[in-house]
DNA sequence: CGCCGAGTTGAACTGAATCAAGAAACGTGG
DNA sequence: CCACGTTTCTTGATTCAGTTCAACTCGGCG
């Protein structure tokens, strides 16, 4: 299963705690276009995507739909700080695909965190992982030109470029619309 | 004492695992311009900063200088992905200001981590912290003019605006010397 | 005093945004 | 299965924020 060997690839625990984690863990499978959290809302869950597609994305001061992150097969998805921190949530989740998922409230996966040591420490490596993400993103965005932002994203996450729509990818890699329409154009 | 209390702020622990958790810290004095960790070199060291000013920066394809981040006064200083995956940095870290700070080894480090939940729990609060924290000056760099990025700064990190020089600051923002010039001096 | 790094200022250039209009693709209901 | 409206994508012309290149100023320090 899946879930089971994404949590094991993160970090070794004993058999009986990943059971346990896994039993807490709701299999849901939601239909393309699912707002999984509005703007102002707490996130409650976290979820495993099995298989699907989903983005977090803001409305910016000009109204623009500006897509924050994706996230796809095999990954957490979440609105980290709001999850967390257990805060109101700066951005929006929906659903770009028809999705298998999996879901845990907070509430239980802060109970495991009490309890066993090593779903901590599961937690730990997921934020760091994403960190070393983020921090890729980052250099991509700033200090490379909207041609190799793009090869960027085909090199790290290839199936999001190809599954996802023109104008999110556009806006995920902080160039308009036309700009990566041309891009493609061109190759 | 700064780091005890910063400790406690991030995650409350009983006083006696704060006490061994500080003991393996040590003070160390450092002067500006030490080079704190090189390219490619694994950072074996996490320090807290009670006094100082630091950054991270690489040279990119064109040679150019750019500056990743900054670590002041009662911050952690990390080169994140290198240390918590002991793997080679693609940063270099250097001191920008003399520097009363507290270096803990990776080794020390993860005894703590192996042996007590609570600091373990502290390790992962810290990454969500950073994460948040990466979040915001991404969609500053991502969607924001120069001059929005500059007050960005000056509101999230005022004394880095002011004690940082200004071709590391501008190269931070993502805009060159020259731009971040013009609009100080439009202010 | 003269050098050196850091910051400033000016002028020309350019990558990407914006504005505008059309073409394709998509899905929903008759 | 087609027709229609809606959303997504493409293409063109124009504009502009910020870069680049180059020269100059200023303050600190051996």
């Amino acid at each position: 299963m899946k879930l089971e060997k994404f949590i094991q690839s993160v970090v070794d625990m004993p058999q009986s705690v990943l059971q346990e984690m896994c039993g807490y863990f709701k299999k849901v499978n939601l239909p393309k276009g699912t707002q999984i959290l509005e703007q102002g809302q707490t996130c409650k869950k976290l979820y495993f995507i099995e298989k699907g597609l989903a983005r977090s994305y803001y409305y910016n001061e000009k109204g623009k739909d500006v897509t924050v992150w994706f996230f796809s097969d095999n990954n957490l998805m979440v609105s980290v700080e709001s999850f967390f921190q257990q805060k109101p949530s700066l951005y929006q989740m929906e659903l770009l695909e028809n999705s298998i998922t999996y879901e845990i409230s907070y509430d239980n996966l802060q109970k495991l965190f009490d309890r066993y040591h090593c779903v901590e420490r599961f937690g730990r490596r997921v934020s760091i992982d994403l960190l070393t993400d983020l921090v890729d993103k980052l250099n991509a965005i700033q200090f490379q030109t909207a041609k190799e932002r793009y090869a960027f994203l085909i090199d790290k996450y290839p199936d999001i470029a190809y599954r996802a729509p023109l104008g999110h990818i556009a806006s995920y890699l902080g160039i308009t619309q036309e700009t990566l329409s041309r891009i493609r154009s061109e190759i």
